[in-house]
RNA sequence: ACGCCUGUAGCUCAGGGGAUAGAGCAACGGACUUCUAAUCCGUGGGUCGUAGGUUCGAAUCCUACCAGGCGUGCCA
């Protein structure tokens, strides 16, 4: 596609007052195939021109000079269409994707540069809930869309291992923990004390001093606290790493809020010496009014620090140890002000690189009743949604394909990737209401979905036996064809875009059209039984479809089952 | 009270300042002796929250208002 671009620009460039950035910046694509591949509006030139667009459009139609990748260049109103000739539009994509395969999308915008995204970062002691699922799949498919851009990616799981919560549940374990059941099982029962303390704490209101007092015990380094505490993180961290495996998920860093502890004093006195901080209520602040924002709070009145100090410390250090060309914060909207105070505590300390520190913020996950809470035990637990999908997955792969081998994998494959797509098809920024019925609905726009075009891909290639590696794709010239052409010739566009906007959504939405085409193309257009030539040709598409689908699946982090 | 985000079909949502605003779900009607019907085809369904403004052109940008969500110093 970038081929026919650069063309348009060439054959452009020459004729219209304008560089070749700015003609590539106007073109667009026309709201219906019919009406080419490419569209320059001529409305701007108007006013240079002192003609009217439709006049523009209709003189260049006239003075371009022919190209062999266009087989028509045609105004049509105010605007120059450009209709990429067919053939060459055919063999150049499925040729490409064909020889690139797995890096068929992939470009090297991203040479030599490091990006550094933290996500996922659920709180120790707490259960995986459905709401961590959002800043995990955003996360991991943004790491992998920066991959196929070309970065250095660094995924860093920012643990919630400190904080007050582990001063309420060294209390709590003190007064109603059980050896027995931490043994047993560890979340569930943290879980527990945890929502006790809470109810609890509605009526002694002491309790919270106490877990104060506690997880200050616990930063001066006394060893009972510390000694749960190390506990209670090992056994979180084992079963975070379980749920990962399932979704397919890894780290180059599991350092979480509590590896920065020794560097914290470090941290506030260097924002000390820059002079920016301030005493006020007992607390240790950084002033941001003239910013038109809330005081950074650094240190508590008892000394203990805040998370806004980890942050910080995180930042200072990441920068450091990557030399990152970005960092992105995969966190929730609600952390946006959190955000927002610390990069611009990190610019007032004369750190320019805090402007390439960004906030990649998403909606809540909540109940018809609202939002869920950990602290009152309404939370839904992920593991409960992945595995009620995969049940699904596996009722009716036994009712449609009883005789698949490994149907327990497939099954996995398909109730996880349909959890996973649930949440990326979404725009991040949207708050979504979890609804069983849409997490188990297999139809539409799902991986599912995208799943099955997949498999059926795979079992005509499968049947094809051996088909010949020479095919011409120039015979692609039906409307259903060429319709599944023009998406994939898309592809990098679409990668380049999802980056550009930190926004999944977008490889999430194109792999169902790229899906839809398809199925357009198969109920309309045998393949097996077409003839020989035309035959080569229809198997070459496909296994360029096919390829493209494993492609942008694997960008959200989704498997693509040969059967299903 | 202030700040940020959201408002598009009955529901859930796409929509890169541009051509006739699109999908999925749900409803209804069709297509399996055929490459897997987790599919496809068709029908109905819209004051793009409201009012102004910028522009040759606004669902998209700006302002005000309305509605909902989130946030606003010792939680993260």
């Amino acid at each position: 596609m970038q081929m026919f671009r650069e063309e348009i620009m060439r054959l452009l460039e020459a004729n219209v007052p304008l560089d070749r950035e700015q003609i590539a910046a106007e073109l667009e694509t026309p709201p219906n195939p019919q009406m080419g591949d490419f569209a320059f509006p001529c409305f701007k030139l108007a006013k240079t021109l002192r003609k009217s667009p439709a006049a523009i459009a209709a003189e260049l139609a006239e003075k371009l000079p022919a190209s062999e990748l266009f087989a028509q260049i045609e105004a049509k109103g105010p605007y120059l269409n450009f209709f990429c000739d067919r053939k060459k539009l055919a063999q150049i994509t499925v040729e490409s994707i064909l020889k690139q395969k797995e890096r068929y999308g992939w470009t090297d915008l991203g040479k030599d540069k490091t990006i550094v995204i933290d996500f996922s970062a659920p709180n120790i002691a707490k259960p995986f809930g459905i709401g961590h699922l959002r800043s995990t799949v955003i996360g991991h498919s943004l790491y992998r869309i920066y991959q196929a851009l070309g970065y250095r990616c660094v995924g860093i799981n920012h643990l919630g291992d400190w904080g007050t919560q582990f001063g309420k549940l060294i209390v709590a374990y003190r007064m109603w923990g059980s050896e027995e059941q931490l043994k047993n099982n560890a979340i569930d029962h943290l879980y527990q004390l945890y929502v006790r303390f809470h109810s609890e704490a509605e009526t002694r209101p002491e309790l919270e001093d106490e877990a104060r007092a506690w997880f200050k015990k616990l930063e001066d380094g006394d060893r009972e606290a510390y000694e749960l505490w190390q506990r209670f993180r090992q056994l979180s961290l084992e079963e975070f790493k379980r749920i990962y495996a399932i979704l397919g998920v890894e780290f180059d860093s599991y350092q979480g809020e509590s590896f920065y502890n020794e560097m914290l004093d470090d941290t506030v006195k260097m924002v000390e010496e820059a002079g920016l901080v301030s005493k006020s209520e007992g607390a240790l602040i950084v002033d941001l009014s003239e910013e038109g924002m809330p005081p950074c709070l650094l240190r508590k009145q008892d000394g203990a620090t805040l998370y806004a100090t980890r942050d910080l410390c995180a930042a200072i250090y990441r920068y450091k140890t990557y030399n990152f060309t970005q960092a992105l914060y995969v966190v929730g909207a609600e952390q946006a002000l959190h955000f927002q105070q610390v990069f611009t505590v990190l610019k007032k300390m004369g750190y320019d690189w805090a402007e390439r520190c960004i906030h990649v913020p998403f909606g809540l996950i909540r109940f018809k009743e609202g939002k869920m809470s950990t602290r009152k035990g309404t939370l839904i637990f992920l593991e409960d949604v992945l595995q009620r999908a995969t049940e699904l997955a596996k009722q009716i792969i036994q009712e449609k394909n009883p005789t698949l081998e490994n149907k327990e994998e497939v099954a996995l494959q398909v109730g996880v990737g349909a959890v996973i797509f649930g949440d990326l098809i979404n725009d991040r920024i949207k708050n979504i209401e979890f609804d069983w019925d849409k997490v188990l609905d297999f139809s539409g726009e799902t991986a599912p979905y995208v799943q099955y075009a997949h498999a059926r891909i795979c079992s005509i290639l499968r049947k094809a036996e051996g088909w010949p590696a020479a095919y011409d794709a120039t015979l692609l010239t039906g409307h259903e064809e060429q319709a599944v052409i023009g998406l994939l010739a898309r592809f990098t566009d679409t990668i380049v875009r999802a980056a550009a906007a930190n926004k999944p959504s977008i490889v999430a939405r194109y792999v169902v059209d790229v899906a839809a085409e398809f199925n357009k193309f198969y109920h309309q257009c045998p393949v097996l039984h077409a003839d020989p030539e035309l035959r080569n040709a229809r198997l070459a598409l496909i296994d360029a479809v096919r390829q493209v689908l494993v492609n942008g699946l694997w960008l959200l982090g989704i498997a693509a089952p040969k059967e299903m």
